[in-house]
DNA sequence: AACATTTCCAACCGCCCACAC
DNA sequence: CGTGTGGGCGGTTGGAAATGT
């Protein structure tokens, strides 16, 4: 067999693009990369490159492994839910691809890089090629989208590092936190923000699936301001946790369940409308907090504690008046915290 | 049926980092 | 500390397959 091996060609040659063409890998390579690798372990590349007797580089025989033979390797078309959930991952790490790989074992990052592209470039032409034009960036979560249910990912994401500083919006100018009701936020961003948080799905509301859980209307003598009232969900939530069934029967989204699992112990389901206001409620992550720790700076905004050496987060009371700007160590008045959240 | 265009994804590039020497 | 090597990563490209005309 005679191959084109771009590897093995002085760099002169490999600039010229009449020679730049790929070769698809073959059946019998594969056999014999494979016997190879059963044979010595799939580590030092440019040995298996050279001792295996295929004409390829180091990397081409490691990305074949990784990316189309390895045993491990799912075939299978991806799945609706697990479109999804690349879509809601990609839009929470940025272009992560291994990090977003990760929550899916048995798929590599060149197919979810591949797959979220395509999905990516069908629903600007959906849109109508129409591009939003500076979208902000998602808000420092608490934790990342949960996984669909059936998606053997839903094990993987609990166990990666804490990476919320990489989609946190800070401004280039003072580096504070901004919020989505922060006055440094123009109002179409809130919007934007809010609608990308809440997804494409017809979510029901905090307030139907309260409803439901408690098997009773919601107060229907509840003012306006009071169902804009912190006071009042976690009134009613804490009813739902006292109640006599557990609530997690009661969930008809099971990926915001176990977003709420996360934050909740005991059995406990809300609406996602409780997820946006829980991205309010913990702006901070741990790295944060020993920032503030290291800066001691003891007065955490009302709602956390740092006790044990790890962030404690008190779900109840969920109010806090102020945020941190932990880059510069200063405590910054938040009264306009609930503001611009629709729900 | 034939050709043109679009979509998809495997393969590759170039950069970067960790580590050994 | 500088250099070389191995390997990982995100971005890009080539070409086959699918779809449209």
């Amino acid at each position: 067999m005679q191959y084109l091996i771009q590897e093995n060609l002085p760099a002169a040659c490999r600039a010229l693009p009449a020679l730049r063409t790929k070769s698809p890998w073959t059946e019998e390579e594969d056999e014999i990369l494979v016997s190879y690798i059963a044979r010595h372990g799939a580590n030092k590349w440019d040995e298996v490159a050279r001792k295996s007797g295929l004409r390829r580089g180091g990397k081409s025989c490691r990305l074949r492994w990784k990316n189309q033979l390895h045993p491990r390797l799912k075939k299978e078309p991806f799945t609706v839910e697990e479109k999804d959930y690349i879509v809601q991952l990609h839009k929470h790490y940025g272009s992560k691809w291994s990090l977003i790989a990760s929550h899916f074992p048995g798929r590599t990052d060149n197919a979810i890089k591949n797959i979220c592209n395509s999905l990516t470039k069908r629903k600007q032409r959906a849109a109508g090629k129409i591009v939003h034009p500076a979208a902000p960036p998602s808000p420092p979560l608490l934790v990342p989208p949960a996984p669909p249910p059936e998606t053997s990912g839903a094990m993987a994401w609990r166990e990666l590092p804490s990476i919320q500083h990489m989609s946190s919006k800070r401004t280039t100018n003072n580096d504070t936190f901004i919020s989505p009701s922060s006055p440094l936020m123009e109002d179409e961003d809130v919007e934007f923000w809010i609608n990308s948080l809440m997804q494409d799905d017809q979510m029901p509301s905090m307030e139907d699936l309260l409803s439901e859980a408690l098997r009773k209307p919601v107060d229907s003598t509840a003012s306006a301001a009071e169902l804009h009232d912190v006071e009042y969900w976690n009134s009613l939530i804490q009813e739902l946790m006292d109640g006599p069934e557990p609530l997690g029967q009661f969930a008809d989204s099971d990926s915001f369940a176990a977003d709420v699992h996360e934050l909740i112990p005991g059995e406990v389901v809300a609406s996602p409308t409780t997820s946006v206001l829980s991205d309010q409620l913990f702006p901070y992550d741990d790295m944060d907090f020993e920032v503030m720790q290291q800066n001691s700076i003891t007065n955490w905004p009302e709602g956390y504690d740092f006790g044990d050496g790890e962030l404690q987060q008190n779900f109840f009371p969920m109010s806090p008046s102020s945020i941190v700007d932990v880059d510069h160590c200063v405590e910054m008045p938040c009264d306009s915290l609930w503001a611009g959240l629709d729900f």
